[in-house]
RNA sequence: CAAGUAGAUCGCCUUAUCGCUUUUGUGCUGAACUUGUUUCAGUAACGUAUUAAUUUUGAACUUUAAGUACCAUUAAAAUGUACUGAAACAAGUUCAGCACUCAAGAGGAAAGUCCGAACACCAUAGUGCAGUCAUAGUGGUUAACAGCCACCCAUCGUAAGGUGAGGAAAAGUGCAACAGAAAGUAUGUACAGAUAAUGCUGUAGUGAAACCAGGUAAACUCUAUGAGGUGCAAUGCCAUGUAUACCAAUAUUAUAGAGUAGCACGCUCUUUGUUGGAGGGUAGGCAGCUAAAGUUUACUGGUAACAGUAAACAUAGAUAAAUGAUAAGGAUAUUGACUAGAUUUUUUGAGGUCAGUAGACAGAAUUCGGCUUAUAGAUCUGCUUUACAA
């Protein structure tokens, strides 16, 4: 009952503000962003200020030379965006530092949704451990 | 029944939980605007009732005694009126956020970007010559096409059908395996004939073809017809801001250079500094943006492509790019095991149960019509050949 009562707590949602839009926030992003590697997944962060007040914005990418087709990309984009929403409250609700980030595949071969979770988990813990202890707001 | 051939259709389904994009409506919160009411303050060369004073006459009525009602000037002037500002309240509109809610949400090729259009913007000063690209039987169809349909011809196939790179070789240039002396600024060998003589004439042999010939145009070429360019990252608007293309003034430099798709002629333009004016592009937002040569059905005309008429239908609009994830179940195909032993007949093995496996190619990006390519599997129809039966 107190893993379904956690679940009445939090927000699982992933909408259109919390998306990283602005291509010149994403250029910044490329530019002087940080990485964190859990393979096959590469988080690329950045801590800078949102205009609309909203604290992550993230975006999903895969390459286009390790995965030709645009099926192929998107079922992998759409797993990591899943694995993201999902994810993102047990790590991040309390957080009030913004962040902009930044999903990389790595991998050339395709996944499913449990592997792409765990090594999420696991990337979100990497990035935890790495950032320092003041800007560490969350539990 | 088997093999084949042509065409058409479909290309997983259901439920639950958690989400995404766009919409419908409701509620709450906030902001802006409009209207009304109330209160307060201010302004006014607005000014009423009323009060006080002055003038007592100009004008009107009844009457000739005066009266009635009004008016003039000055001062005060509550309330009021108009405008301005502020606050509160109410209503409405718009926008934003949040919550709930309604509805919808990838394809037959959405793909390749290969043709043809719509739509948008740019260019429009040419003429001659040369050149580039595309198309190519005949007729029809269409908004248009290199598409589609019909027919003719050629060719492949036993056939149903398939394919066509189907204009011109008497304008010119080139090319040609094998065989052959030789495939063209050639004339060998043998025999026969003619002649002053020969490389003259005929026959034989090779080959598809042996001389004023023929093949080849998926060789150049010629003929006929057509072709301005760039694509929704077009284009328009919004807010911000300034490089410098632009304009004006002023000082200064050169007759050469640049553009006009290749050349010639022709045409157009002109360097740098300062001051002033005006004002891009990128990124962001909004529009363009989805009702269109629409889809389905029926009938009519036409061999057909297609056209016409009638009825019904409302059907994605994202922008680092929504249409998903997880779980359970079902259907389908297939493999194995077990079962069943069905039937006019088959080298017999329909059906049932359990377990495993499989589901392809592929993701809208302004919109249509085509073509091309990829595609597991399923269904239906026409026809051909062979065999069997009647």
């Amino acid at each position: 009952m107190a893993w379904f009562s956690i679940f009445v707590i939090m927000r699982f949602k992933y909408s259109k503000k919390d998306k990283l839009k602005s291509k010149k926030l994403i250029e910044q992003l490329f530019t002087e962003g940080k990485a964190v590697t859990a393979y096959p997944l590469r988080l690329i962060y950045l801590n800078t200020e949102h205009e609309d007040g909203s604290v992550l914005k993230t975006g999903v990418s895969v390459s286009k030379r390790l995965h030709k087709t645009a099926v192929a990309r998107n079922r992998i984009k759409r797993l990591l965006r899943e694995a993201y929403r999902l994810n993102k409250p047990l790590y991040f609700n309390n957080s009030s530092t913004a962040y902009a980030f930044m999903i990389l595949y790595l991998s050339k071969d395709g996944t499913t949704f449990e592997a792409t979770d765990r090594k999420m988990k696991q990337l979100f813990q990497k990035f935890l451990d790495k950032i320092p202890e003041h800007e560490k707001t969350s539990t």
